[in-house]
RNA sequence: GGCGACGUGGCCGAGUGGUUAGGCAGAGGCCUGCAAAGCCUCGUACAGCGGUUCGAAUCCGCUCGUCGCCUCCA
């Protein structure tokens, strides 16, 4: 098994099943609905780890909310916390539409406070990290490894918004203190406040999977300033943290990366419902994870479409497959977890046991399932029978008008019908 | 300016030196009362320019384009 990392610049080895296997794939920042890109890495990871789990790995899935943040306090001025609860309920609501199911824990940031505080307690003893009026920065010139993740050399990293309490303007906070219009805070040794964006992921990864785990996952977007900072972090502290960096392609939409603040957005919600979770997760399926993937109607129709070419397979006889039709499915999800290919693969299985199975390890096992039309659709199908056995072809295509406006269509066998629903 | 990802036919998307990948959409045909499904046929693409080679989408070099990050961002 091997799966391309963005440390590494290439593809890493995985150890030998069982693992154990880690993973940590960095969610989102509740304060509204989150949109069908925030939904990549969600969906991704879950496949993987559902895969892994299928070659005979111990896998832990992680998947952080971040529910304390600067985007949260100025979305919702005052409610902070309401807000941060009712977005976390929303995006577990609709990640759990895709039905996938693999996630063991989904920490909060909120909660794992003291692991936070004792995090930048070690820092400052190593002398990682300072406070400053009730700061607490790290001290990046400290870390010599500092960009050894996304490239950046600390020298060419832009300067940051002029701060006069930082050392080093490259320097990132690790404890904020609480400001007049931050409506929630902790208290810890340096006084009332709470944690900056980077360090509860370094916390939450330790505290859930150790010091060293396997895989860390998360948006392209998040390599620098968030995952190089989490790295720095951690290794300061003597931990190995994450071997290898699975970073998705950003999902695009109107030519550009879809963003809330640049307003080009449709919520996962919206989409599900629209598209239905089948679709949506075909749409993923069809892009390798490490590609950007655009959003369009266009490439929702032609997911639909090849939803609607699976369900056929399982409306025809089974055919058995091909030897090796299975080892191939696993040598290219094998390799660097190509679903456009695994996806290839399947399109040539007309074996509905092996097609099921390899459906299944992308939640979409639901493709297979047959459904009996209601006995009032079956009504007019058997008149229309009648009618054509009588050769009253009007009555019998009027009928079918009947039938397909009831959404179900009709076809026609040697002497008998079968009814198919019409996606 | 620095760092990074991506660039294959209408749309996706395999392919890592030489035989049509595949899918979706589209066209024609067989079948059908008409359809649907199924089957058959049709596409000669690889950002560009050089180079290496008998031969390159595939190796080397240069260039171009799109997107991302360097500020919150999956």
């Amino acid at each position: 098994m091997r799966l391309s990392s963005t440390l590494a610049r290439g593809l890493v080895e995985l150890p030998e099943p069982p693992g154990p296997i880690g993973m940590y794939v960095c969610g989102p920042t509740v304060y509204a609905r989150a949109h069908i890109g925030n939904a990549r890495p969600y969906v991704v990871g879950s496949w993987y780890a559902r895969w892994l789990r299928l070659r005979g790995y111990e896998v832990t899935l992680v998947h952080n909310i971040t529910d304390v943040n600067d985007k949260i306090y100025e979305a919702a001025p005052g409610v902070s916390a309401e807000r941060a609860r009712e977005a976390t309920e929303w995006y577990l609501e609709d990640v759990g539409r895709f039905g996938l199911d693999e996630v063991d824990h989904f920490p909060k940031a909120t909660e794992a406070i003291p692991e936070i505080v004792r995090f930048i307690s070690d820092l400052i003893e190593r002398d990682f990290a300072y406070e400053v009026e009730d700061d607490v920065y790290f001290r990046v010139a400290k870390q010599a490894e500092y960009g050894r993740l996304s490239g950046q050399k600390p020298d060419q990293v832009e300067e940051q918004e002029p701060n006069a309490r930082k050392e080093d303007p490259r320097d990132f906070a690790l404890w904020k203190a609480n400001k007049p219009d931050e409506d929630t805070w902790w208290e810890s040794p340096w006084g009332r406040g709470r944690p900056g964006w980077h360090i509860e992921c370094s916390a939450m990864a330790e505290k859930l999977l150790g010091p060293a785990f396997e895989i860390h996952g998360g948006g392209l977007d998040l390599v620098f300033p968030h995952h190089e900072n989490e790295l720095a972090q951690s290794s300061a502290v003597g931990h190995e943290f994450a071997r290898i960096w699975m970073h998705n392609g950003m999902l695009r939409f109107t030519g550009e990366k879809m963003s809330k603040s640049v307003g080009n957005v449709e919520t996962m919600k919206d989409v599900l419902e629209k598209w239905g979770r089948e679709t949506a997760l075909l749409f993923f399926l069809t892009a390798h994870w490490h590609s950007p993937i655009d959003f369009s109607n266009e490439r929702m129709e032609s997911a639909r479409a090849r939803g609607d070419g699976l369900r056929e397979v399982f409306r025809n006889p089974s055919q058995p497959a091909l030897d090796g039709a299975w080892e191939r499915f696993e040598q290219v999800l094998d390799d660097d977890f190509s679903t456009p290919e695994a996806l290839a693969v399947m399109h040539e299985w007309r074996d509905h046991d092996l097609l099921r199975s390899a459906l299944d390890v992308f939640g979409l096992a639901s493709l297979a399932d047959q459904r009996r039309a209601p006995v009032d659709v079956d009504e007019l199908a058997r008149r229309r029978q009648a009618a054509r056995s009588a050769r009253d072809f009007a009555e019998s295509d009027r009928l079918r008008g009947e039938i397909e406006a009831a959404g179900w269509e009709v076809r026609d066998e040697a002497d008998a019908y079968r009814l198919v629903p019409k996606a």
